[in-house]
DNA sequence: GAGCTCACG
DNA sequence: ACGTACGTGAGCTCC
């Protein structure tokens, strides 16, 4: 197909549809007339021109914020009208949901936007057509570049060529930026020379050919009024060809092959919405987001024979397409075009069928007929699911991808998220309707990439590292279980023998009663009533009463023997290895979580904590290789904010709590004391925590009045950090949500609550979303990449484990080198930030040995 | 099933 | 004046 290209420009048509049509709206209070004209507008382009790629280009908050971020920029243009700035905001979302590619960047305007694209056309010798309200583009017509001007209204347009310029200026398209910087443009702020009009810039224009030779030619070449204009006005007319000129480089991608222009689909619910149906039936849309009941064809295949299920199918669910799929007490399939089937599975009493491999081998064929399965937890499902990388969907981790909080792991809570009818007896269907509205979400959100790029692919290598496990040794465990089990019981017998009696210390509600009702311990806090047992309130008082340091052993113990020692030893399975699951759409930050057991909370703070850690072993002639992110929170908070400071500390490879240190007591590095740096530590913490004095007093066990003080001078120190925390709360509150690297939200009703406590809370979360999430981000990447090259490279060495900063391989000893390299190197170059990202690679025998 | 406690990053 | 660190999962008690 002969490729060509043609970008709109937004708010220009948008704004030129707005006047030229009524107001109108939908009936509750959303006004319409400017979406309305646009796509009607867009419609007619497609098919008139019928080009191979589309897009739109709009300003950058151009209607919000651009008095305040840009003197110079459009200063004197009026405001839009209330009435048609959410039609601005809507449209782009209705874009996005359409499948039509937006562009925008941050501090450039929509024609320089369009003067990059026909740029890159006429290097790629692409016809480009650009559509604007904008007389400035004109600047931009070219041998392929061709402007398609709208005169007045919606539909009276004219194609501006180089030729065009020609016969009705007398120039080439260049020469109309000296034009416009003799003559000025007031709403662009371009003050050309003053008394120099239209008529008077083009003959000057055309009698010199540019700015700098009227200028030199002026003295000599005119007389009167006109000379003595363009005499005085030179250093205005020279600082206006430079305001004047269209950038025509603004850094971006253009991908033009992805710029689709057919089947303008989704956007149907929307437009329903605003009462649009004219528009609805011009663009022939359908309501694609929902599969009505009455569209299924349900069909239950109750004694097909296995072989035969395939062949059974073909014709319900026609050409290749997209499938979603469920496999539970039935195997039921939905295809998009509303096909359904449902097949018994063995196990199922009423309607005993299929054997779980049956089922497989029937996606398996599927897919490799080009059909693209869909998924509601693809990584759950039981078998070899090798065959579906790359050729899958999965709505949990789409709908996770567009907002963390929601709780989608089940497919009815999930639908019940999306607002989706579940249908017990179709799940399939259920999932088809989840993904047709969660993809328009991706799109309008621009979160994609993240679903594409890194979770979609991450399943995969999760799931491999959940089917390798990691190797423990399991008489090992046992053995260190009956020394805890001693140390338990005499700590147990110590607590009564202090007591006098014997309680249930496993008991909180038991021991408050011993502690502070009987045995009358005083209250640390002053406070009157005890509140709590916790290991803080114990620590306190152990001194002056032993038996809260006994108590502490036992709860040591306690835990150890029964979280880990019997809950290690129930998980581990017959291959010897225990297979953790991670949950990939748990947290409201974007990190993954590990369950049955919980591999990513091992004991490793303290020293009886890691004779457990010792249990973690390679098989037989193999190594661990650990790598763990130096500081990655710190050096992601020192990127985002792009302080200084804080990045010149990692550039140059300090110990950052000590450089902190330094910095907040104002001591030269080599003055730091360990008493220092420990509290510039707690602060660097508290910082990524999302602040606050109390907090860090409390974890620091100084007065909430030092903490605040420490507080203030370390912002006083670091001011983009406190700047950018601000700006994080601020932009919470204005959009609902926070994002990471990738685009990741969190969205932070709290911020709204009048209640004091909850809002605080939503302040300190939509600091440090951003930090975190950001971090999980990368550290998936990493994976990714680590997985990918270990295979590419055809090494046996496996990813084992992730604990958030930390990433474990099992190696055989002649790869650990390689393999850790590669695990450094993936880790590295995961993301480049305006710091260096440093992981550190041990190997060792066991986990523990892998510790530093 | 909630609350407490405690293991990890 | 309010009452706090961010993010998890598991085992225990007790209702």
């Amino acid at each position: 197909m002969r490729r060509s290209v043609v970008v709109l420009d937004g708010y220009s048509l948008l704004f030129r549809a707005f006047h030229a049509l009524p107001l109108m709206d939908n009936g509750q209070g959303e006004y319409t007339n400017a979406i309305h004209g646009f796509l009607l507008m867009l419609h007619k382009v497609l098919k008139t021109e019928k080009p191979s790629a589309v897009a739109v280009a709009f300003d950058v908050d151009k209607h919000t914020f651009r008095h305040e971020k840009c003197a110079f920029y459009k200063a004197n243009r009026a405001p839009a009208p209330e009435e048609f700035k959410p039609q601005a905001a809507l449209i782009k979302a209705l874009l996005a949901e359409m499948g039509i590619k937006v562009l925008e960047k941050q501090g450039y305007e929509a024609d320089d936007i369009l003067g990059t694209v026909s740029m890159e056309c006429e290097r790629q010798k692409i016809p480009c057509l650009l559509v604007t309200g904008d007389r400035d583009s004109y600047q931009l017509a070219g041998e392929y570049t061709t402007i398609l001007y709208t005169k007045r209204g919606i539909s009276d347009t004219v194609r501006i060529t180089p030729d065009w310029i020609k016969e009705n200026y007398g120039l080439d398209p260049v020469q109309l930026i000296d034009v416009k910087s003799l003559m000025g443009d007031q709403s662009d702020n371009i003050p050309g020379v003053s008394g120099i009009g239209e008529k008077t810039a083009i003959k000057l224009i055309q009698k010199y050919g540019s700015v700098e030779k009227t200028l030199d030619g002026a003295d000599a070449g005119e007389k009167g009024a006109l000379r003595d204009r363009l005499l005085a006005g030179r250093q205005d007319a020279l600082t206006s060809r430079f305001l004047a000129e269209i950038v025509r480089t603004v850094p971006m991608e253009l991908d033009f092959d992805s710029w689709k222009t057919d089947s303008l689909q989704g956007g149907y619910e929307t437009l329903k919405r605003l009462n649009l149906s004219q528009v609805i039936e011009r663009l022939e849309l359908r309501p694609s987001e929902t599969i009505r009941e009455k569209e299924y064809v349900p069909v239950s295949l109750t004694e097909t024979v296995p072989g035969e299920l395939e062949a059974a199918l073909r014709p319900l669910l026609g050409a290749p397409g997209r499938i979603a799929v469920s496999i539970g007490n039935v195997f039921t399939l939905a295809h998009e075009n509303g096909a359904c089937v449902k097949v018994g599975m063995q196990g199922d009493l009423l309607n005993p069928g299929l054997e779980r491999e049956d089922a497989l081998n029937c996606l398996k064929t599927l897919a490799s007929e080009g059909h693209i399965l869909i998924f509601h937890d693809v990584k759950a499902l039981e078998g070899d699911i090798s065959f579906l990388e790359g050729r899958c969907e999965d709505t949990m981790l789409a709908l996770y991808s567009i907002n963390p909080s929601w709780d989608v792991i089940s497919l009815k809570s999930a639908c019940s998220a999306m607002e989706v009818e579940y249908d017990e007896t179709y799940p399939a269907a259920g999932i088809m309707r989840l993904w047709l509205k969660a993809e328009a979400s991706l799109n309008r959100d621009g979160l994609s990439k993240l679903y594409r790029e890194v979770e979609l692919p991450l399943c995969f290598v999760l799931r491999r590292m959940e089917e390798a496990g990691f190797l423990v040794d399991k008489e090992y465990i046992i053995r260190l279980g009956e020394t805890f089990r001693q140390r338990l019981d005499s700590a147990a017998k110590e607590v009564y023998l202090l007591a006098g009696r014997e309680v249930n210390i496993n008991s909180p509600k038991q021991l408050k009663e011993l502690l502070f009702t009987e045995l009358k311990l005083p209250v640390p806090g002053g406070k009157k009533t005890a509140v709590s047992t916790s290991a803080e309130v114990l620590e306190e008082l152990k001194d002056e009463y032993p038996i809260c340091g006994v108590i502490l052993e036992y709860r040591k113990y306690q835990k150890l023997l029964s979280t880990y020692i019997e809950g290690l030893l129930g998980q581990i399975s017959t291959d010897g290895r225990i297979h953790t699951r991670f949950e990939q759409a748990a947290t409201g930050t974007g990190r993954i979580s590990s369950r049955e057991p919980n591999l990513q909370n091992i004991p490793v703070r303290t020293p009886v904590g890691r004779e457990l850690r010792r249990a973690f072993i390679p098989r037989e002639g193999w190594v661990l290789a650990d790598a763990d992110y130096s500081q990655i929170e710190l050096r992601v908070l020192a990127a985002l904010s792009g302080d200084e400071n804080m990045i010149g500390a990692f550039l140059q490879g300090q110990d950052i709590h000590a450089a902190t240190a330094a910095r907040v007591f104002g001591v030269p590095p080599e003055l730091v004391t360990g008493e220092m740096r420990s509290r510039a530590k707690a602060v660097n913490f508290g910082t990524v925590y999302g602040i606050s004095g109390f907090g860090l007093a409390k974890n620091t066990g100084v007065t909430p009045a030092e903490a605040k003080r420490f507080i203030d001078s370390y912002f006083a120190r670091y001011p983009r950090i406190k700047e950018y925390l601000e700006e994080k709360k601020q932009e919470g509150r204005e959009r609902g949500y926070v994002t990471t690297l990738l685009g990741r939200r969190r969205y932070l009703p709290e911020l709204a609550s009048s209640n004091f406590q909850t809002r605080a809370f939503g302040e300190r979360a939509a600091m440090n979303s951003p930090i975190q999430g950001s971090a999980a981000d990368i550290i998936k990447i990493a994976m990714i990449n680590t997985d990918r090259l270990l295979r590419e490279r055809g090494l046996k060495s496996r990813l084992i484990l992730q604990v958030h900063d930390e990433l474990i391989l099992e190696c055989p000893k002649d790869e650990a080198q390689e393999a850790g390299d590669i695990l450094k190197q993936a880790m590295e170059n995961a993301a480049a930030l305006k710091v260096p990202l440093i992981s550190e690679v041990h190997t060792g025998g066991n986990w523990d040995e892998c510790k530093p």
